[in-house]
DNA sequence: TATTCATATCACTAAAACTGATAGTTATTA
DNA sequence: TAATAACTATCAGTTTTAGTGATATGAATA
């Protein structure tokens, strides 16, 4: 079998009941089908239709090879696509890195509109801590990095301003501080406080540190656990911790020094001066909508 | 994309290194497939190969259609096995159908023969009652049957007599039986028989019944559940018991009037004067050596 | 029975695939 | 470094295959 064109004639006319629809949806004549069946049939030494009536009709060994011919006329779709998306010159990958704490419904709903767009380009997604972002990108390990931003990065890759990540300052519902309101920094002092381990010595922590008493963990998802077993309060991306704010799990401290919710500042990261594929381009567009 | 010939060379030209090495593998010239590769290129407006070093060395995008370009060939193959199958007469399918208690290791070993030997076709296997395995066949439900022998068919079915299948009489370790030696018919009297349950009016058990107290069951492998719970003694076939009296849960019964071991006799049952293809007869003639 | 709709066949043309020869290029080796 | 071996590209000519348009024929329908 050599002739993807007489497969075509072979679907299509099992599909449209002829040979001069089949023809005619192919650009064809139709003596180009009839020819072309019965070439495809002298090849196999196979009959595949029986013309006996007005309309060929499919015999058991048509029947029997049909799906192996729907099998390679979609593997042939399938290359078809790829050389297309190589035409518009996508990208055979893209790699994007995040701090895990930006793993939220906004961003999985991003790669999913990825897929849909570009379903001949793979894409890598890894989680790591922020600190780490800017250095895969700039190691070449990653091609778009999002993280809390830390300017301190700017000479060796390219930044983007994108928002502003919401925290809460939370505890358990059971915790003293649950029921305190107007709580001040003094107030923080007797408490735990879990914050994230960023081990970087020369900038600030991304969120505040207030109590004398502090507990680190590497992860959010670490940190959200330790706060729900009552061990202390914490900074908790507002996503995070949504659900259970609402079901009356976790509570909101009530901080009179918070006069705004405490949100640091998101970067996009690339390569510096690196030119892009159309498939990182729409990501990054994309992305750059995160918090809208 | 329309030319599988070309994908050949594409990937045997991947495979060997060379246009002319490739050229040689598919009975051609060199300049049949350079000039095929060339034409490839442009139909799909992508470089396939980089020609500046002595032999071509595949570009990214290449690398990239490898694997879809080899998956159409795959396809291919599928596609002409199945021709090859249908043109050496293979059927679509062979149905076969046997008592359950003829599950055993020889018969299953061979339906692993068959599906080496006749990759495209498929294999329905069905297991009922001996006493239906032969309506199954005479109604065109299954293509061969083996069963309990039963001459009381050989009307309407075409049988032939294969062998023996070893009962034993078996009760549980510690049931009273287990211990008694040379049982004869009157001990067996007040002890309790599972036999199966036959539906058969006109013809006699396959088994013979020899207790007053009998308790009857459908199928040998509930019957073996009694057993080993030890609400009686059976006949079961050896293949279904051998594993457990090797490890001393079940007990052979120490019969005096069974000189021999009870076993019934075994046909295979196909359609009167009906034509077989080749993936049939193969069937029916491994099936004949089942108890050698 | 006439009509319609579909297929098969055929001679012809257009397109493509292949061949064999040749020229040019890249490695290897003497 | 020059000769050689092992490739590839190109080209004109040929063969093969695919497609066209016209025509004949056959099956359903009314």
């Amino acid at each position: 079998m050599n002739n993807v064109e007489q497969l075509r004639m072979f679907i299509e006319t099992i599909e449209l009941g002829s040979f001069s629809a089949s023809a005619k949806k192919l650009g064809k004549v139709q003596s180009a089908v009839s020819q072309g069946i019965a070439n495809l049939e002298i090849d196999l030494d196979v009959q595949l239709f029986d013309r006996s009536t007005r309309k060929p009709s499919l015999t058991p060994e048509g029947e029997r090879l049909k799906p192996y011919a729907e099998a390679i006329l979609h593997q042939v779709n399938e290359f078809q696509a790829v050389v297309d998306s190589i035409n518009k010159e996508e990208e055979a990958l893209v790699r994007i890195t995040f701090d895990n704490a930006l793993l939220m419904p906004a961003l999985t709903k991003i790669l999913a509109e990825f897929d849909q767009k570009f379903p001949n380009t793979s894409l890598e997604v890894n989680t790591i801590s922020s600190l780490q972002v800017a250095s895969e990108v700039r190691l070449g390990r990653a091609d778009i990095g999002i993280m809390l931003a830390n300017p301190s990065f700017n000479k060796l890759v390219d930044l983007c301003f994108i928002g502003h990540l919401p925290f809460y300052a939370v505890c358990h519902a059971q915790y003293p501080l649950a029921s305190m309101s107007k709580i001040n920094v003094g107030d923080l002092t007797p408490h735990k406080q879990i914050a994230l381990k960023e081990d970087r010595v020369e900038t600030n922590q991304s969120t505040p540190l207030l109590s004398a008493n502090i507990w680190w963990a590497n992860d959010f998802l670490n940190i959200k656990a330790m706060v729900i077993e009552g061990l202390g309060w914490s900074y908790l991306p507002a996503h995070l911790v949504e659900q259970e704010i609402v079901a009356g799990q976790l509570c909101k401290l009530d901080l009179t020094f918070d006069y705004k919710i405490w949100s640091p500042p998101i970067d996009l990261v690339t390569e510096k001066n690196h030119s892009r594929g159309p498939a990182q381009e729409w990501l990054f567009e994309a992305l750059k909508g995160l918090f809208d």
